[in-house]
RNA sequence: GGCGCAUUCGUCUAGCCCGGUUCAGGACGCCGCCCUCUCAAGGCGGUAACACGGGUUCAAAUCCCGUAUGCGCCA
């Protein structure tokens, strides 16, 4: 590691450039990036990263080529070969925020080169999600753009005219290397104990050579020829990252098939759709390299980078189905609330500096910035999650969370509490909230309130003839709740306040009266609160259900 | 294997830039107590970390060097 990433430098160049429109200094002359050694004629760049104070500022300039009012342009650009990933949904996330930040434009582009592997199904899915957590975008292949297609699949063409200038220019080159003759190489290179990079063979064919055969239609991949020099990425959280380009071969712009590498049309993509920063994952750090080396053949401004950590699972590998779910429309199945799940993204390697961890994604828009954004792993916790969740919840209204527990009732086809006129389901779902983690925690404890009357289970059957004066008890209760007929909280607060006065006259603990008084109305030994009970019911329900209860408590009546 | 990135409680992190105010603060989890008709929730308290080794310095989690480990890319 070579340059030093400090926090606080790039705290300085944060707010440096932290509000949109802020003037930078004029910067270098020479394109970002790419540091010309070797090259003469380029000089120029900064031979090494700058240390003091101005590093961060410097190492921020992009060689001036983005001017003060050029609007920020970043991008999502998943691949549709599975559902929309929790740590793809960070990343969007990241974007997304970045873009709110600074009044900046979001372009959800859709890498499916592979038909093998992409489907509709799964663009649907990562449309759905993202919108599920709130995340919108103003141009992608579904609203459409001025710098569109927004799906790889229809910009062929255009990698292939990129691939073709690198051609013409000397950039790249015909490569007639066989997969089978490669694969040969490579194994005898691993056998020697050396490391495999492609070897150069077709680097020295003469033009007229490859051209002819190319032209007697022998198959041929094009080359990226990668130049010598130190290739510098400037990264908004590690700072100047440094490769030397030997470590990089000559990768594959285009594929024999006729179709693009995947470097190739991320590149000729990010800056033909006017991309200025690039924020993905970790995995693509060393990725950079080899883009960098593209943006500047084409003669391109290179973007600015930010690659954030990955997510890990519990065990500190890549967050995999081995750690349980891993899609977001897993976790909006579950229950979750997409706001506790942005939430949650969004701490997982980011703080806002003080101690507030419950944040509305509006309140991420006002608050994050990369300043507090962490290089280092992030592990999935979902018993993080759940907490987040809990509390997001409790700030909803009963009438709020009912109307997201409806569809897990329908989900789970409880039709009798659908059934339920609406005041009445509030009071069910109240009366289960403070229990549950995520939305489908309503669903079982809500049985309670379609159970029979007079049916007791076994357990609260041997509860209630374990307990003493249990006729005089139920006795209370019924008279307790006969005296009132209002079905509302206060009513049913006085009569919880009553039968524990009762139960005091008597010189009795409240249990001797008010455990009688649930399993008797519920037959159940655990459930909601007496209060809401009694609100569900009303206070002459109750009482009809403790009085149905008593055939089956026979003998253990006075 | 080469290169790159990372490394503060089990987990997410604050602190590190500007060394002393920190025998390191918060949160989740866990444990205990209180509350209590049940289950919870809630309140209160506790547990637990500067990867390691050198160096600089009167003083280092904070600065420098090295090592280890993890992850990533090349595949």
């Amino acid at each position: 590691m070579r340059y030093m990433p400090l926090r606080g430098r790039r705290r300085d160049e944060v707010l440096l450039r932290g509000r949109a429109g802020v003037r930078r200094p004029p910067g270098r002359l020479r394109g970002p990036g790419v540091k010309a050694q070797g090259l003469p004629g380029r000089g120029g760049g900064i031979a090494r990263p700058l240390r003091g104070p101005r590093r961060g500022v410097q190492a921020g300039l992009r060689g001036g080529r983005m001017s003060a009012d050029e609007k920020v342009r970043v991008r999502f650009a998943p691949s549709p070969t599975g559902k929309l990933h929790l740590g793809s949904a960070r990343t969007a996330l990241f974007n997304w925020l970045f873009a709110r930040g600074r009044s900046g434009v979001l372009v959800l582009r859709l890498e499916d080169t592979d038909p093998e592997r992409s489907s509709s199904e799964f663009e649907r899915d990562i449309i759905g999600s993202l919108h599920w957590m709130g995340l919108d975008w103003d141009e992608g292949p579904d609203v459409g753009g001025e710098y569109g297609p927004y799906r790889q699949s229809e910009r062929m063409d255009l990698y292939r005219e990129h691939a073709d200038r690198l051609l013409e220019t000397g950039r790249a080159y015909r490569c007639f290397c066989t997969a089978e003759e490669l694969d040969a190489r490579r194994k005898a290179a691993i056998a020697e104990g050396r490391a495999w990079r492609y070897d150069r063979v077709c680097t020295g064919l003469g033009e007229a050579d490859a051209a002819g055969r190319a032209a007697a239609g022998e198959p041929f991949a094009l080359r990226f020829r990668v130049p010598e020099q130190v290739i510098i990425i400037d990264d908004m959280l590690r700072g100047a990252v440094e490769v030397d380009s030997h470590e990089i071969d000559d990768f594959i712009i285009m594929r024999s098939d006729g179709t693009a590498g995947f470097h190739l049309a991320v590149v000729v993509d990010d800056f033909t759709m006017g991309i200025t920063h690039v924020i993905r994952g970790d995995d693509h750090l060393t990725n950079a390299a080899r883009h960098v080396l593209l943006f500047e053949a084409f003669g391109a401004p290179t973007p600015r980078f930010l690659h954030h950590s990955l997510l890990m699972g519990k065990d500190g590998g890549k967050l995999s189905k081995r750690h349980g779910s891993t899609a977001v429309s897993d976790y909006r199945e579950k229950g979750y609330l997409p706001v506790a799940l942005t939430n949650y993204l969004a701490l997982l390697s980011w703080a806002p500096g003080d101690d507030r961890e419950l944040f509305s994604l509006g309140q991420l828009v006002d608050e994050f910035g990369i300043e507090g954004v962490s290089a280092s792993k992030a592990i999935f916790d979902v018993d993080k999650l759940n907490w987040l969740n809990r509390q997001h919840m409790k700030a909803l209204s009963d009438s709020e969370l009912t109307d997201l527990v409806i569809p897990f009732l329908q989900a789970e086809g409880r039709t009798a509490l659908l059934g339920l006129p609406r005041v009445r389901l509030e009071v069910a779902v109240a009366s289960v909230r403070n229990g549950m983690e995520t939305l489908v925690d309503a669903v079982e404890p809500m049985d309670i309130y379609a159970r029979p009357a007079g049916e007791i289970s076994a357990k609260a059957l041997a509860e209630l003839r374990k307990s003493g004066e249990l006729d005089e008890a139920l006795r209370l209760c019924v008279e307790a709740l006969r005296s009132e007929s209002s079905d509302d909280m206060e009513t049913a607060e006085r009569i919880v306040a009553r039968l524990r006065g009762e139960a005091k006259e008597r010189g009795w603990g409240a249990k001797k009266v008010l455990w009688p008084f649930r399993l008797a109305v519920t037959g159940l030994t655990v459930g909601p609160d007496l209060v809401y009970l009694i609100m569900f019911w009303g206070p002459g329900g109750c009482a009809d259900r403790i009085e149905a209860s008593m055939p089956a408590l026979e003998g253990s009546l006075g």
